[in-house]
DNA sequence: GCGCAGGGGGTCG
DNA sequence: CGACCCCCTGCG
């Protein structure tokens, strides 16, 4: 496959660092020169920030510039959206001036949904190790200026693998959740085709809630960073229900927090951009 | 340096 | 509410 090119002016808004690194994806690597190179889809890819510019290039299953504005949600106005969440108040304009190049992707929907199962009790490094491993096992190897790369497999292609291959992969007690899921969207026992068609995160959440080892938070992060993208969730983690204790509820125990109390918290302020707001917050808080 | 608790983007029974 | 698999981290 031929690498494509696809250049576009930096107006503040998209940062690399900013955009790969607030958590809500597991296949982007830092490279020494400060650029990324991540797969997504049928497409491997390269993104460096350079002298107000933002460089894509790219083997790609077609033209690189659509999928680039699909994937990067280039079409959103981020300036307004950043304008209008700091006007909430100077704790969340202070985590937005901090992320102010963050923007949520539209990550296929399977497998956020199985990325964001095995985060469950996991951590950062040890994800990406197994969704890595994963995709070099059921996944199309892909060429890209001389190396290797895997797509992540689609539902029949993982459908190969038993519990004891995945858990050979390193996902331990995930294994079941992994093979229970696959099966069932092998079996349209959940359809994501449908699912892509609701447009009430609350039906789309029963849905997932559906899914073996998919709860409240990993549904959420699903609705948030996949091709669903529902702004409006507000997906609450450890480092979420952190920052919120300390800017508005200020408990003692933070853990006692009930996470309606936050939920509520968020959707007042935040509106129909908590979503976003939680990127931002958890940017702020994880990285300082 | 090694060895061993501690804990990690939660979910399930 | 406790267990869950694995692995990486931090302290002794």
């Amino acid at each position: 496959m031929k690498v494509q090119e696809y250049i576009i002016q930096d107006n503040g808004s998209f940062d690399p660092k900013h955009i790969f690194e607030c958590g809500q994806c597991f296949r982007w690597n830092k490279k020494e020169d400060g650029s990324y190179i991540g797969v997504f889809g049928n497409n491997v890819m390269s993104v460096k920030k350079e002298n107000g510019k933002i460089i894509f290039r790219g083997v790609c299953d077609s033209n690189i510039q659509n999928i680039c504005k699909k994937y990067f949600d280039l079409d959103r106005d981020y300036e307004e959206i950043k304008n209008k969440l700091s006007l909430v108040d100077n704790f969340l304009k202070e985590s937005i001036d901090y992320g102010s190049g963050i923007r949520i992707l539209n990550q296929e929907l399977f497998e956020c949904i199985i990325s964001f199962i095995i985060s469950a009790n996991n951590n950062i490094p040890r994800i990406k190790k197994i969704v890595e491993r994963i995709s070099k096992e059921y996944g199309n190897k892909i060429c890209f200026e001389g190396n290797d790369y895997y797509t992540f497999p689609t539902v029949e292609q993982l459908s190969k693998a038993t519990v004891q291959d995945l858990r050979q992969l390193g996902l331990g007690f995930r294994d079941v959740r992994v093979y229970n899921t696959t099966r069932m969207i092998l079996e349209n026992k959940v359809d994501l085709h449908k699912l892509e068609t609701l447009n009430n995160s609350d039906k789309i959440r029963e849905e997932l809630l559906k899914l073996d080892g998919v709860g409240d938070k990993v549904a959420d992060c699903i609705m948030l960073f996949s091709t669903l993208k529902r702004l409006d969730v507000f997906p609450i983690d450890v480092w979420v229900r952190r920052v919120m204790n300390e800017l508005y509820i200020k408990a003692e125990d933070e853990t006692k927090i009930n996470k309606k109390e936050i939920k509520k918290i968020a959707e007042d302020k935040y509106k129909d951009l908590a979503g976003l707001a939680q990127q931002y917050l958890f940017y702020w808080k994880r990285e300082a």
